[in-house]
DNA sequence: GCGGTTTGGTTGAGCGTTCAACAACGCCGG
DNA sequence: CCGGCGTTGTTGAACGCTCAACCAAACCGC
């Protein structure tokens, strides 16, 4: 036989459940408050973050693409609308003709710096208040595992 | 003054980020792998997993949404496609002419037979195979704090 | 019973994401 | 220098989700 499947025994699949339920509804808490508060996607805040944090608040497309967590067509897509905001604009890149340079406007820190302190504070409030100091100790080091396994497959 | 931003100091941002990065990483894994395998997303699985275990493989609407973690009218459009697909179907309600009954098919649950195997050892490959017993107990009881917090406002 | 409110479910528009296809450019061996 | 291959980024179609609006039926107080 090709194998057999590793079926989830009841406290995996509790886990599991627990997991896919308590990470759905903090994503969707979070992104329904950052759209009404800040009137973008949760996606779309964590581009802005990443421009802000870069020097001169400019990354080449796929650089930005990797540090939001983005395939370079969801990037492609968001730019335009975050470009028609007047949030980035879009350079050319000096040394690859084929390379774009995302760069955080005036306005687009603005606003960033606008919605940060409640998307900081939904953060906080929904996550990190729920739990004790040692669970928040142990969900990093569970999460930086599975980071390292999942980019490592 | 309004109140001053608890901002994350930068064990909580690590924390927060790679939290980010490991369930936006391990949700897409697993929906490309059950779009890639069984032709549904990941969403839809779970409403055919719920109706499955439900008396008679039927539920309101209204309980199936709840249980699937879905809105009203998100369960709507799931409907919708998955009576096309013929995996289920939905019947009035005897005690209450404002209710459907969603019905699980034998196509569908044919479907679901088939695509389990494959979904649960993604599961377990992605997840409980990268982490410890003593992490996987920790973040069953993180992610039940976390539900009971996030239904509790 | 009768109006007002709540609940159950659907609908359509608008938006964001995916996927596959594509164009333009850089890179590297011969 | 040239031809093939990998890379960068964009595009359009299909799809799923959200949000607000809506209808119909149930419920509730009087």
């Amino acid at each position: 036989m090709v194998g057999m499947t590793r079926w989830l025994n009841p406290d995996e699949q509790q886990t599991w459940r627990s997991f896919l339920t308590a990470s759905r509804a903090l994503m969707e808490t979070l992104d329904r408050e950052l759209q009404r508060d800040a009137g973008m996607p949760h996606a779309y805040y964590e581009i802005l973050v990443r421009l802000s944090e870069a020097p001169q608040r400019r990354l080449r497309m796929s650089e930005l693409a990797e540090s939001s967590g983005s395939s370079r067509s969801r990037l492609s897509h968001a730019a335009a609308r975050l470009e028609a905001a007047g949030w980035i604009r879009r350079e050319e890149c000096p040394t690859d003709r084929r390379g774009q340079i995302a760069v955080l406007t005036d306005a687009g820190f603005a606003t960033l710096a606008a919605a940060a302190p409640g998307h900081v504070e939904g953060v906080r409030r929904h996550l990190f208040d729920a739990l004790s100091p040692a669970q928040v100790d142990q969900l990093r080091r569970i999460s930086e595992t599975l980071v390292a396994h999942l980019t490592r497959s």
